[in-house]
DNA sequence: CCTGCTTTCTACAACGTTGTAAGCAACGTT
DNA sequence: AACGTTGCTTACAACGTTGTAGAAAGCAGG
């Protein structure tokens, strides 16, 4: 029931080369020949092997992107710009997900030296420029944060600059006790490192003094651990006016807390949250944000991808920027 | 830099066959053979080319997962079970985006004949049993709702039990003008179907009239649309006490809806879902909903694609069914 | 009729791997 | 000493595809 090339050509009474040929929209082929090809693939439902072909040339046709969660929706969401910006290149994606643990993003990055793909789009949290110096140079794009300077490929977000917009915009609100949500201090922290500076940055600029008290840690990024975190800030009474959180999901989990709490968003407190996923425009109050251009960064890193695969591999790596804006909702203002 | 079986061979001073009898862990090695041709192995950092072993064995080690949308958190969550079931079998998944329309899912139902994957774990919505008549009978096991009689394995959970239960729960809580959001008449709308038939027996079995006007149809299922609905329902003054999502995304965005109108949750409305997505466990108000056992539908599915790998191909389609349970919270609990 | 060119098609080898069958030692048993 | 047995290793072919080189056929121009 699976046919090869060879019965094809049986059936056709031609060689297996001219089956190939028209399979591969040779052009010197005579009409006729190519209509008994076809008739012939068409009868035996004929479909190439991708192993032997990929054996034969080197290719695959698949990318992976590898992202430490599926269902934290920011990671969701990037997947299907990925998978979309990827067709448009006649690549198939094998999503992976990581976990985001350091040891499992290292087999990841050096699981791209197997056969199987030919490039990989990977956001890591954990890696260090030191796991990926040991690996082969294969194609490779990093999202977020610069792995220290690594030698691979990456697009990126003005982080810094991001995080000090958005608590500048608190700030204009009025707002004067402004607390943050989701720092971290393992070496997983990378993005959390940066827009925490870009939080005290904006502190500073406006003359404000940066309270450690106000700076809640959270694990992970999850609805839960925001709440948790948020929780934590109100049972310690430093009594908050606004919040930046590191995240949407952290931001999520901080208004239910507040909720629970019997504060009021934006009146009470004011929260902001960072990604823009699609939960934020529904939420009640409805999030204000950064938005990240999701579909932007997934065209970058699949182009950055096709560049670094057909043309030279040791070029040196690049660092594209993609753009952001700020998502005003409900949970800055003030009716 | 990348090297093969040769090289590592070469290196050793031993046969191609000996190195790939290592790398599969052959025992008849003797322990300093083995400990030259790793050495080797290690000194090369040679990795085997997946492309030439699945042409050689004819097994890829991919399945292939394919969903609607990979945004719709569901599906991401549902993703992430079926990741980790499959890595129990040593299998990477691949997953793909179908985007939920007929055609698009005929092509990945198709590209299954393609040597790239090994077999399907497929959430149709649009597919029918002819659709899938005219494949060759490779691996493939079905999500969700049966597809006619269809020749494939299936994992289904009792779509209309569950909504009849949690109808009746509403019903149970004194409610009796019991609103319906999600109800399709397209092809696609196997699911719907099936809960609107649940909604409505449970109605009829407490004396409950079925109220066309009380049932909103959604061309999809995301936040808008619920949102939409919802409006929908309130401004065409049929005023319900409670609404019966067929989703959970289509419940938070009747929330929104509710909450922009000025009513209360679950005091003036009460309102259930579909799923047990993550949001729905911090949504203001937390969500009662549906929870399908996500982790056994993923583990059965993967069960059932191995044991249609390793047994008879031909064997008739199986059905399994995975259990559900209700996860009863604010939006219906009155205080 | 020969030459050179184009079009159309084909044989062969190669991609990197593993299953098969067989070879060669080393060993214990008659 | 001859034998079978076991452990270890290897040569070869095959998986299905495509690139290369070149053959065969047709055509134009001399």
């Amino acid at each position: 029931m699976r046919h090869r090339l060879k019965d094809v050509a049986e059936r056709a009474g031609v060689s297996v080369k001219t089956v190939s040929n028209v399979v591969n929209g040779y052009v010197h082929v005579r009409p006729d020949t190519r209509a008994r090809v076809e008739e012939a693939i068409a009868e035996l439902n004929y479909r190439p092997n991708l192993s032997a072909r990929h054996l034969r040339k080197g290719r695959t046709g698949v990318i992976a992107l590898a992202v430490p969660e599926l269902d934290i929706p920011y990671f969701a969401e990037l997947a299907r710009h990925v998978v979309t910006a990827a067709a448009d290149f006649g690549w198939t994606v094998l999503i992976d997900q990581t976990g985001g643990g350091r040891e499992q993003e290292r087999v990841v990055a050096s699981g791209i030296t197997d056969h199987l793909i030919d490039g990989l789009i990977f956001s890591p949290l954990a890696l260090t420029a030191e796991d990926l110096a040991g690996l082969d140079n294969r194609p490779m794009v990093l999202l977020g944060e610069r792995v220290d300077h690594g030698p691979a490929d990456h697009v990126v977000i003005d982080n810094v600059g991001a995080a000090r917009e958005i608590t500048s915009h608190l700030i204009g609100l009025g707002r004067r006790r402004i607390a943050a949500i989701g720092s971290q201090r393992t070496p997983e922290g990378a993005s959390a490192r940066l827009r925490l500076t870009g939080y005290a940055d904006a502190l500073r600029a406006a003359g404000l003094d940066y309270d450690e008290a106000l700076v809640a840690p959270a694990p992970a990024w999850h609805r839960a651990d925001g709440a948790a975190a948020m929780r934590g800030l109100l049972t310690s009474g430093v009594r908050p006016d606004a919040v930046f959180c590191f995240n949407d999901t952290l931001a999520l989990g901080a208004l239910r807390a507040l909720h629970e709490a019997g504060l009021r968003v934006p009146e009470d407190v004011a929260v902001v949250g960072f990604d823009d996923i699609e939960d934020g425009r529904f939420s009640i109050p409805t999030l204000t944000t950064v938005a990240p251009d999701k579909a932007r960064i997934a065209r970058l890193a699949v182009e950055l991808l096709a560049e670094r695969l057909d043309g030279d591999p040791t070029a040196p790596a690049r660092e594209l920027s993609a753009p952001y804006r700020l998502e005003l909702r409900e949970s800055t203002q003030t009716p």
